[in-house]
DNA sequence: GACCGTCACTGAACCGGTAAAGTCCCTATT
DNA sequence: AATAGGGACTTTACCGGTTCAGTGACGGTC
């Protein structure tokens, strides 16, 4: 069985079947004025019965628009499936570049100067129109070097991770806060927080404030430790906190992600100990996860698909030139109580 | 601050500065033979100074080669973000893509016509090369569109499901039968299933694996519910299943993925049921989410990383020519008992 | 020393669109 | 009646690569 010779209907063969020129069928696809209703139909017409589809390359070679924009991830594969948090992203990305039929370019690599190497090939090869760039480092190499090519980006995260780049970031300070304010008003004072990968810069971030929240609330019995963001190692941040003995143990975590407030979950239940009567969990992100475990995950709570669907719609504010007012934040991470956090004490009799 | 008038390097520009033609060039930078070292060193040294790098479009415009694949997923994204599965499969593709420069288009479509017309302009616009398909119903219309097109695809799916399509599988009916045999090897006689969307192909064929199983071990308990494949379907169907009294509860679950099984752990615990002491648990695909609940998780477990990347080079067998031996069967997923698996009967007390 | 074969490289014709300038015709204006 | 203006198309350059039929030089052969 051989394929047959594939036809290749091209915008000529279109042309000359509604007996006009390639210009004019040009014209019509990209709606432009300057032909009549009768040609116009008679184009599509012409174009529906030969299944013709514009040649993307020769259309962006010639105009120079391109029609896909990139995403490069640099996470290890094996976090990455777990963390909700991309797909999600991702999808609220698409449901903004599907409505101007524009295509996602996604590329896991594995460390940024893979990335910053990969957004020149994007960007001089006319692939890309622009690039979401996320998880920002210290000392990132990518705003040099999308500077340095005058890609069009839309940066995730905090300005002063970001540079000079329009960005759009989550008020993660605030949001951390908020988290400590609640706990403490709970009546938490040992309250610790398992942070992500202490490379990027808004676990920084976090972490700063966290410092700050602690210090302003004068919780002395505050403590943070740093992982890699996977389960496994907020499961042994988890189990290490709560090894320690009577005062130094702390009542109330935060997790920087929802998996790991899944894993510290299990290990308080596989160390004896109820949750939220013994110690309190906050998990962050709050996709359909926190409300699946028992008891149900208290959680800092944001909508990740309609973040990804504004970075989207900002990238696009910056391909069509206006950068202008490009850089804002979404709306700050909101509290969701839920079963997982009480006032402590209630279990200290064990 | 505005852009800089964007210098445009072209091949014109390398040939210049090397002292070459536009040919030469293109010689030496698609590996050719027919030039000398020394004159290849030179334009690889020009394109360096000048920073070049090749024009997709222009490229696969002349040389109709496409240096893309597509990937549409059809899933609602509430539930794309909670299925560790495809992020995982997305790695495994791109690890090999990545090695043959090759990049992912990734799309989320509504339903099945949207993409098959997706199919359509992909491939008749020259956007990819090939693609890839996955998530197939009874009455899929992408075989048909496929072939019509001559698109070059590798169907992820049970030759039943994907027609005469080139297609890599997990043998789901040897996993359920396995699943079905280990759990009544322990001991069950009252096992039910935990199914995914009616509407998926591998999901009626786990389904009648399932019912076949039961009937060769004469389980006169069997019983089986579909879901959408949600955590929160997981739920409503584990405490369906669980809140049957006496001898119609069943005293083993198998599940079609690994949330529902996490969210079937937490609705046992909440009915005060203990896993796997009253009741055993099985989940499927085996993520890291597996190893993070408590009790941990028994799973079916497979390399869906490893998948991916043999699905990304079983399709670029296909687009470079031979179909021959395309269709294949990946490893099939493996029985890893853990923690929430045990003989049933143990909790008969309650 | 004429002839042949290679090798290294050039030149020009594409690939399938877009865009800007040009043509033609028809109507309104002066 | 001559002219301007505008709508409806057509013509014709590109866009930036690839490909392939040359071309010239050089070495070897008889």
């Amino acid at each position: 069985m051989t394929t047959p010779p594939a036809p290749r209907v091209t915008i000529k063969d279109v042309a000359a079947r509604a007996g006009v020129s390639k210009g004019a069928v040009s014209l019509a696809f990209n709606q432009r004025p300057g032909l009549s209703e009768a040609t116009r139909d008679r184009i599509f017409a012409a174009a529906r019965e030969l299944g013709w589809a514009p040649n993307s390359s020769a259309r962006s070679l010639s105009s120079r628009r391109v029609d896909a924009v990139g995403l490069a991830i640099c996470r290890p594969a094996r976090l990455l499936g777990l963390e909700p948090f991309y797909m999600e992203f991702v999808s609220g990305v698409e449901s903004v570049l599907t409505e101007r039929s524009c295509s996602l370019l996604l590329r896991l690599v594995r460390n940024l100067e893979e990335e910053a190497g990969l957004l020149d090939t994007w960007w001089k090869g006319k692939q890309v129109g622009g690039s979401i760039l996320v998880d920002f480092h210290a000392d990132d190499p990518r705003p040099a070097a999308v500077e340095r090519l005058g890609l069009p980006v839309v940066a995730v995260g905090h300005p002063s991770l970001t540079g000079s780049l329009p960005s759009v970031w989550t008020d993660d300070a605030t949001a951390v806060t908020e988290a400590v304010r609640y706990l403490a008003a709970l009546g938490h004072r040992r309250i610790a927080r398992v942070g992500g990968a202490a490379a990027f810069g808004h676990t920084s971030i976090r972490t700063a404030a966290f410092d700050e929240a602690a210090r302003a609330l004068e919780l002395a019995g505050a403590r943070q430790v740093a992982t890699d963001f996977s389960g496994e190692a907020g499961a042994r941040a988890t189990r290490s906190l709560l090894s320690a003995t009577g005062a130094d143990r702390p009542t109330a975590i935060v997790y920087d992600n929802d998996i790991m407030a899944v894993a510290g979950l299990s290990v308080a239940a596989e160390m004896g100990l109820r949750v939220p009567a013994d110690v309190s969990l906050l998990a962050w992100d709050d996709s359909q996860l926190c409300r699946l475990t028992h008891p149900t995950l208290s959680a800092m709570s944001h909508d990740v698909h309609g973040f990804g669907a504004e970075v989207a719609r900002t990238l696009f504010e910056v391909i069509t030139g206006g950068e202008g007012g490009g850089s804002h934040p979404v709306p700050t991470p909101v509290l969701t109580p839920r079963g997982s956090t009480a006032p402590p004490g209630r279990g200290n009799h064990m």
